[in-house]
DNA sequence: TCCGGACATGCACAGATGTGAATATACACG
DNA sequence: CGTGTATATTCACATCTGTGCATGTCCGGA
């Protein structure tokens, strides 16, 4: 009797059912998303404002092959919105609580006193 | 003139320095310790106080040494901390901010509406 | 000191994933 | 329509990482 809170169902010799799932839900998309440093550099570059991929790609000197691949991913997931303007793709965050989550991340790291690399 | 805030110091026809450090940090500890589900399950487990590895085993359906192995990367990133007393050993949080920080993803990826799978 | 339970560690392997090279697609312009 | 620029996609490959199995270590009790 010290679980079983916020309307999640608690399988004795189970597991949380809807937590579980929500869980799982959140890996493949959010966390998945932040697993690779270049991705979460890419987000970051999107702080401010939407960019175009040639801008990111200076912002960030990597080659344009590696950005494109790194935003599709983003897309996928859904944490950032693409807009097409000529020959230009734009991206933006679809939220301000991806880099809100970030910070918040950061601060995280920063208690933890990262121990070791 | 639209960036180059908050103390960091930005070259132009490179990177943000120190910014680029942090976040590499940020995914080498906090962000790769989230990149797998069984690890967030773990840390949700954590949640409202200590637990030993035979308690997390039971509630999560995993098998011990999984579980050892996934407390093993938590603890190395710094974001579980470990106290042993006579045969068991109890896990719990470095910080209630672990918590917090994925509860705000579960936000991120609710206002996302996590469009595929 | 021997035994059993709780937990950790090393190893081998399969599956996932980031990366670069080459190529394809979309668009503007003349 | 042909050319150049901007971006996306496919493919092959090297690397990383989670997992199970077997084993090792720590501890308490008889």
């Amino acid at each position: 009797m010290d679980m079983g809170v916020e309307g999640s169902v608690v399988c004795h010799s189970g597991v949380m059912k809807t937590r579980n799932d929500e869980i799982h839900r959140l890996h493949s998309t959010v966390c998945k998303a932040l697993s690779d440093p270049k991705r979460i550099l890419i987000l970051d570059t999107l702080r401010h404002g939407e960019r175009s991929v040639g801008e990111i790609c200076e912002m960030l000197d990597l080659p344009q092959t590696n950005v494109s691949q790194h935003l599709g991913v983003l897309r996928s997931k859904g944490l950032v919105h693409s807009r097409r303007d000529a020959q230009w793709v734009y991206y933006s965050l679809v939220s301000p609580k991806v880099t809100e989550a970030i910070d918040l991340l950061v601060e995280v790291m920063e208690t933890t006193k990262t121990p070791n690399v």
